[in-house]
DNA sequence: TAGGGCTGACCGAACGATCGTTCAGGCGGG
DNA sequence: CCCGCCTGAACGATCGTTCGGTCAGCCCTA
């Protein structure tokens, strides 16, 4: 066995082990066994408990990025960028539906100073949707505004990627153009005095 | 101290700590703590530590729906019922944060049969959601988009309620003026054409 | 009305289990 | 012989839960 092959078969355990049991619950223990070693020889790889956590988190969102990134490139209009982040990030949870859940589960878990490197991660790839966001937006909204949208679209993802909605990729394609079609035609084509009749309804409502 | 008070403070106790540390980390000792009673005194009123997160649950639970029934009946439009629940949601938020968050993190961690009566009465209130999207549909979707829609709007809701963005009630009221214009108008104003366009468009880009 | 017994509220202390972590040592290839 | 790889066994801490006991108040009867 190559020398990094442990180390990834360890990384890979941790991800099933915690993703399932949640990351307070998966005990060292179990996670040895999942990957084929003795409790102590777990610990001959890893530090401490937090750093199976970090392993998992940090390697997932650098490669969440590097999708999106990758997707990106590829993109030429607004438009074709915001559906390159709704298609990776859907693609995302097909593929790797346990790491998705520990990313939105359990990245609050960590210790400083990790988890502090964890949000800086988590941070990057919102601002990457932030900057999407604005380059689209008609309607001159204020960076209050634009992260607010932002957080509803990752919502939006994250809500149907993180339950089994994904039974396969045509799943996730076919849910990118329903969510593509819906959070496009809502920030791009509301007027002003629409968003005032909803704000005033919701108002009287009240 | 009246006789349901020692009961009603002990749940709200549990919802405090459970909220902050999540339910495996937080303990009955710290609850008991938090409720004024000693460890044994806590088990004088509860049966196990279960018990305890399944109270905060269906009570929870039960004054979500509750809210949303009562601001439903004053809607008379579909729009406006759409409305109505889009700010029960964030007002829920705003005044239950502690148990909002709650309801979408540690749902799943109760036993049986405690956890099939809790999904329940998330389903119904899954439900009233369908229900109004349904009415208010123009579009003919099937059962599948109709439930995809509404994950997709309580994912956006969830997305931005549990996260400190709801610093007063003006806050939650104006992020719903915006879920709502942005929801409706996605949901409402998309053609079959665009969405048959966008959809291509994230294939194209695959 | 005095007093004995019952009940519910509550506590200190302990139970066994499991947790994360450590350590001394065996084993096999250079 | 040495050095990574790996193990069994144990450490102290903390967990959920239980047990025996105290104390105040209420009911019943003499």
């Amino acid at each position: 066995m190559a020398i990094g092959e442990r180390y990834e078969g360890i990384v890979s355990a941790a991800c099933g082990v915690i993703a399932r049991r949640g990351f307070h619950q998966a005990s060292t223990r179990e996670i040895a066994r999942a990957a084929g070693l003795s409790l102590a020889g777990l610990y001959h790889y890893v530090g401490e408990k937090d750093e199976l956590l970090f392993l998992v988190l940090d390697r997932s969102l650098d490669r969440l990025v590097a999708d999106l990134d990758r997707n990106l490139a590829e993109a030429r209009t607004p438009e074709d960028r915001l559906l390159a982040l709704i298609r990776t990030h859907l693609d995302f949870g097909f593929h790797h539906a346990h790491a998705l859940r520990i990313i939105n589960r359990d990245h609050e878990l960590l210790a400083e100073p990790r988890r502090s490197e964890i949000a800086a991660k988590r941070q990057a790839y919102l601002q990457r949707g932030l900057t999407i966001l604005r380059d689209l937006d008609p309607h001159r909204r204020s960076e209050d505004e634009l992260f607010s949208a932002t957080n509803l679209l990752l919502g939006m993802l994250n809500g149907i990627a993180t339950r089994p909605f994904l039974r396969s990729l045509d799943d996730a394609r076919g849910l990118a153009a329903e969510v593509g079609a819906l959070f496009l035609y809502g920030f791009l084509e509301r007027s002003a005095g629409a968003e005032r009749e909803v704000r005033s309804a919701v108002r009287r409502s009240a």
